[in-house]
DNA sequence: AATCCAGATTGAATTTCATTCGGCAGTTTG
DNA sequence: CAAACTGCCGAATGAAATTCAATCTGGATT
């Protein structure tokens, strides 16, 4: 009886919905990891073991998918942020478009919809860097041809995600 | 005198640059920001203290930009990332684009090469809300054309930055 | 060449914070 | 209608961040 009771309390937990102070804390953490759960409990109107209670089960389902500092590419060397477009016959290609996961320029791999078939952003130190890198590409099989689009500046770049704005009067605070 | 000195002693600081153990840090909360500086200082070969007083100064001269939680976006209500290109005529035109910001969809607007001159990345919930927000993209005065991509899988994505394999060998082991 | 100074690191001390525990209210289930 | 479960709060505990004084090292000045 109790490993049947155990069954149930968990798959109840994990089919359990995100609210609106899931969302409030998340667009806290998506500005600020570094605030303490004291801090945010003041913003969303709950207990810091409250939040903290929630901010343990977001990262278990995946919510949050990691927490991570920010590093600004200019003072680590890597000045140049540049987007490849990949263009590739057909598919069952992305064996060896993985082994690019090995270079650290490659930041990010999408695979799109449109003429080119990948969209790439990388970070590198210099020209030669990226003439490298797009070699290793020219060398993958079935890639048709590459557009390189370099960053000329950066206007706007952030992580928020969650969509506070939507049910605000929702919030219940206590007291 | 003293104020002579000071004044040295302050550019001095700020001048200072970043080695190999900097970086080292930086790859470290790159990838996880939510272990201790005591973790950190045995990755490292540091003290937990000199870990904290590095980050911090880390922090003051803008390397570490932020720290910030990655939030699933298809968790969120925001399952579809697409890329957009905006063709633009001139310049100068940055004023309407900054109006941009103020939509929680766009995560990232880079200034770029090419014959598109403007890459948008954004998450949005529904085919619906790209075209609002396409529509409002195309208002925008100068704007020739957008070029929509959408993202039918994420292959890779991580921030880590610092690259740590350059120079190895010459971090220095206290003791 | 020697002395002095600035910066960095260390280990200990302090304080803040994360984490756990018991108890209670609201809600759903049987 | 009762029982159980979920989620919250307040207090307590443990660990971590943060500060501090002292020492060491490297470099510049005299």
């Amino acid at each position: 009886m109790v490993e049947k009771t155990e069954s149930i309390r968990t798959s109840a937990r994990s089919a359990r919905g995100m609210d609106a102070l899931d969302r409030r804390i998340l667009g806290a953490l998506s500005q600020d990891a570094t605030q303490s759960y004291a801090a945010i409990s003041e913003q969303v109107g709950l207990s810091a073991p409250a939040v903290h209670e929630r901010v343990k089960r977001l990262r278990a389902s995946g919510a949050i998918k990691a927490t991570v500092a920010q590093i600004d590419g200019a003072q680590v060397g890597k000045p140049i942020l540049a987007f490849i477009h990949v263009d590739t016959i057909g598919w069952g290609k992305t064996r060896e478009i993985m082994a690019l996961e090995q270079f650290p320029e490659v930041e990010e791999i999408h695979s799109t919809t449109g003429d080119t078939c990948l969209i790439m952003k990388v970070r590198v130190a210099s020209p030669q860097a990226l003439e490298g890198l797009l070699s290793k590409v020219y060398d993958i099989e079935g890639v048709r041809g590459t557009s390189t689009y370099l960053t000329l500046s950066t206007v706007l770049e952030r992580t928020a995600q969650a969509d506070v704005t939507a049910d605000l009067e929702s919030v219940s605070y206590p007291r």
